[in-house]
DNA sequence: AAACAGGCCTAAA
DNA sequence: TTTAGGCCTGTT
């Protein structure tokens, strides 16, 4: 594979340690010196920060990664136009630098499954161990990795094959969204071409997704920055730090966006 | 040791 | 329509 190496972006318009660290993903992972490694797309690359840029070091066009981080929005103008109150205003300041990433639809799905009732590091242990179970090798240099494995592949697997990711109850839920996907019925690609609700409404129909996964499907995975998905911790925010009645949807279009600024808020000061 | 972790499903009121 | 209990596993 080729890999180009080349300044994606200023560190100003993304903080990739936030963007990588704010819980939207699973699959990028810092070295000792800071540099991000992951695979998207089926493309690895490695990103890190010099002199106020960000530069990548990977395979897929230069087109791809900027779509991926989202680099074509105006983060700073859609923060100043939230009317959340003060509490957001500290959450958009603290957050500052994070975008939401436009992940595959597919690994978005089963990633989300995945999260639910658990914890961030055993997530992404279960993923991994998904990806070196099932996914395709990807180089970068001489180093591989390991792409998402697609539907087709999860779904050809048993419930004794998949025990060892460790997923517990989930991987029952895993099978029957792979079968769904590989057998047609439901076509995460297709899902991306229908608004907010009806996307959300055929996700709530599959075993395992319920009202959280869902939205977190449909925010990270088909880029419906509306979904403001409600976990713990921004129910814990929701009732500690805003007006009883106050309500998500009223923070617009883009209301994922502000719900990402306050999960990270909540989940960075809320831990010690 | 008991409780909890980025919930969801089912059964029962 | 809302609520309780169960569910895999790992960590504190």
């Amino acid at each position: 594979m080729e890999i180009k190496t080349y300044r994606l972006c200023t560190a100003r318009e993304m903080d990739i340690v936030k963007t990588f660290e704010c819980g939207q993903c699973f699959r990028w992972n810092a070295d000792k010196h800071g540099k991000y490694t992951g695979v998207a797309g089926g493309f690895a690359a490695e990103l890190w920060e010099e002199d106020g840029s960000i530069i990548i070091s990977g395979g897929g066009s230069e087109a791809f990664w900027r779509e991926y981080f989202d680099l074509d929005r105006n983060y700073e103008a859609i923060s100043s136009g939230f009317n959340g109150g003060e509490y957001l205003d500290r959450c958009v300041e603290f957050g500052r630098g994070i975008r939401i990433l436009r992940q595959e639809p597919w690994e978005a799905m089963c990633s989300f499954i995945i999260s639910q009732c658990n914890n961030i590091p055993r997530i992404k242990g279960i993923v991994e161990r998904l990806c070196n179970l099932a996914g395709n090798p990807v180089y970068l240099g001489e180093t591989e990795y390991r792409s998402f494995p697609g539907a087709e592949t999860v779904a050809a697997l048993s419930l004794e094959e998949l025990a060892v990711l460790r997923s517990g109850y989930r991987a029952r839920y895993i099978l029957d969204a792979a079968k769904s996907v590989a057998e047609g019925r439901v076509d995460p690609e297709r899902l991306k071409q229908l608004d907010y609700r009806s996307a959300k409404k055929e996700l709530l129909a599959m075993n395992g997704i319920g009202e959280k996964v869902a939205n977190c499907i449909v925010l990270f995975g088909l880029g419906h920055l509306e979904a403001f998905p409600v976990d713990t911790w921004i129910r814990k925010a929701l009732k500690e730090h805003f007006p009883p009645d106050f309500n998500p949807d009223s923070l617009g279009e883009y209301a994922g966006i502000a719900q990402q600024y306050i999960f990270y808020y909540a989940r960075s000061t809320g831990n010690e």
